[in-house]
RNA sequence: GCCCCGGUAGCUCAGUUGGAUAGAGCAACUGCCUUCUAAGCAGUAGGUCAAGCGUUCGAGUCGCUUCCGGGGUACCA
């Protein structure tokens, strides 16, 4: 594109674009020809170069991922950070997804990554589940009923809003306002008196308390590998509430904070454009922001961080610029250094998920349904036939997570974004599955050349020819390296997984008409070889950056 | 009200940082399995890039205005 040019060379962009041209395929070498269309200059690059661009993919030790050293910058990403009080939903899914991912390439951008999840297990949510049961639990447990830990709390806590919304109504009927009535139910009271009896130690309380939270442990354990994600260091709010609660009170007494004649504590950010932050209850219980300055300081201290990332959703960004100038506020020079990773929502076709109101997707459900399908569409194309039964429960697994994992991470993170449960789940396309297939089909012609004893590694000659599409993919896969770079500066597992796909496309083109093991030319056979391993190894390497796993055959 | 974020094909999404005729997939229609896996490939059809104005050689991309949608603005998390 020559027009910015123009006004150095005084010529029209046709001369100048020949002028450049000319002296271009002069004195670079690799640069075989050019052309001249609309002003636009093409160079036409030899096909040694690209010959000798596969030969380092191939050959290069770790292709594409930066090394770790014990000098790498130390990054930790907090994500999933559940609230136990009820399982995990689609919206949890992609927190997860989007945090394992983005941990993995910030691995293969050299950094060292600690994954951390902050369990939400105390607050006023997790004691409506608990008078819940109190009241209506009938001494059930999870292992009476037979259902997941998460799921049974879950319920409860449900219940607790359908009795606290009949509450409600009752009282509006009396005569209260809506928000006098929320206020005013004995429900929602005696919801904040076990949490003042909690935060005070009550025994019995306590001891409730511990015991649903395991209920709840054990069932997100179960999701969590399932979904195969994990976390090297998880802290607990039921800990770090207290060392919030403490920085806030020296932040009073530091004149930082200010309370109020009710005895709560605030902030005043007027100064920053916001307004006055609730930190401490007048009751003197801890909120959210309470916690997670807490939270925060604990992790300073126990690790060495550089960075700290943020996963959580964009409904939340009011609440990390606070934090951040919180942090500020108290002195801790990483504050302003926070970065929230802001993702969009899942929405359903028929709108936002609501918890309370049942209109989720639940985690375990979806994953369930997904194997449920990947099973019968096997089995529909007679795939799998070679395979145990062990193997090919195993195929089923991996292709249906395959699908969900890359629907989800396919989209920019920071949109939003629509899951309709009856169309999203699908095998043909831009999808998990066509990628997985690609490589099971690479994998089966290396086998084959495996077994016909073709050495394919040491005969590439610099005088190969290349047809355009084996060109096309050796460009594609010469990009790898900027590809990994770029979603690690963009906090992005989509640009990744739409580099996947244009490549896993470009080879399937390329698969259609160019035989490989039929090819009577060595040479020729040879670079189609080489060209289809290093492709089945980015595309190995790309899902691994997706916490995609991909299979031998399919 | 105020503050953020979005709007690209019927649907779901890309669009390489301002460049050539705006791309994929799904859905619809048409071809291709005696040859390395047809969960594939090739093709047809589908667009006022929400609307308008501006910036310039050039705008889906940058700026302003309007319309529409989502989120936030809690002694919820």
């Amino acid at each position: 594109m020559v027009f910015p040019f123009l006004k150095y060379s005084k010529k029209s962009p046709g001369e100048t674009a020949n002028e450049i041209g000319n002296f271009i395929v002069s004195e670079i070498q690799e640069i075989e020809s050019f052309n001249v269309i609309n002003g636009f200059l093409n160079l036409v690059i030899c096909d040694d170069y690209w010959v000798s661009a596969l030969l380092k993919a191939v050959n290069e030790e770790n292709y594409g991922f930066t090394n770790i050293s014990e000098h790498s910058k130390l990054v930790m990403v907090e994500y999933s950070s559940p609230n136990t009080n009820k399982p995990l939903h689609l919206g949890h899914i992609r927190n997860n997804l989007l945090g394992f991912s983005l941990a993995e390439i910030l691995k293969a951008n050299g950094h060292r990554v600690v994954k951390t999840n902050i369990v939400n297990d105390r607050g006023i949510h997790i004691c409506k589940s608990m008078l819940a049961w109190q009241k209506w639990g009938r001494g059930e447990t999870p292992e009476s009923t037979g259902g997941k830990g998460d799921h049974f709390v879950g319920e409860l806590y449900v219940e607790f809003d359908k009795h606290y919304k009949e509450e409600i109504e009752e009282l509006v009927n009396k005569g209260y306002s809506k928000k006098e009535a929320e206020e005013n139910a004995s429900l929602i009271q005696e919801a904040r008196e076990l949490l003042i009896k909690w935060e005070a130690g009550d025994k019995e309380t306590v001891n409730l308390w511990r015991t649903m939270n395991e209920w709840v442990y054990e069932g997100f354990d179960v999701t969590y590998r399932k979904l195969g994600v994990d976390f090297d260091k998880i802290y607990y709010e039921s800990d770090t509430y207290i060392a919030g609660r403490e920085e806030v009170l020296r932040g009073v007494d530091n004149g930082i904070f200010y309370r109020k004649e009710d005895g709560s504590v605030w902030a005043d950010l007027t100064k920053n454009d916001l307004d006055h932050k609730l930190l401490l209850r007048s009751d003197g219980t801890s909120v959210y922001m309470t916690q997670d300055i807490g939270t925060a300081k604990m992790r300073f201290n126990d690790f060495k961080i550089d960075q700290m990332i943020y996963v959580v959703g964009n409904e939340q960004n009011y609440h990390f610029e606070v934090l951040s100038i919180l942090l500020d506020k108290l002195g801790y020079e990483w504050g302003r250094d926070l970065y929230h990773f802001s993702y969009g929502m899942v929405e359903l076709p028929s709108g936002k998920m609501k918890s309370r109101e049942g209109t989720v997707v639940d985690a375990d459900d979806l994953i369930a349904e997904m194997e449920d399908y990947a099973r019968q569409m096997s089995q529909e194309l007679g795939k799998l036939e070679n395979l145990t039964r062990e193997e090919a429960e195993n195929n089923y697994e991996i292709i249906a997570l395959g699908a969900l994992k890359y629907f989800i991470l396919k989209v920019d993170p920071k949109k939003n974004m629509l899951f309709n449960p009856q169309e999203s789940i699908d095998f043909n396309g831009n999808t998990g599955t066509f990628i997985q297939y690609t490589y099971a089909r690479i994998k089966s012609v290396l086998r084959k050349a495996a077994e016909r004893n073709i050495n394919y590694k040491t005969e590439l000659s610099p005088d190969t020819l290349l047809s355009n599409k084996e060109k096309d993919i050796i460009k594609r896969i010469s990009m790898f390296p900027d590809i990994v770079k770029e979603a690690g500066k963009e906090y992005s597992p989509a640009l990744i997984a739409n580099y996947c796909y244009e490549l896993v496309k470009e080879y399937n083109q390329f698969y259609q008409d160019h035989s490989i093991l039929h090819e009577s030319n060595t040479i020729k056979r040879n670079l189609r070889l080489i060209l289809s391993l290093t492709t089945s190894r980015i595309i190995k390497k790309s899902m691994q950056l997706l916490g995609i796993k991909v299979p031998e055959r399919m």
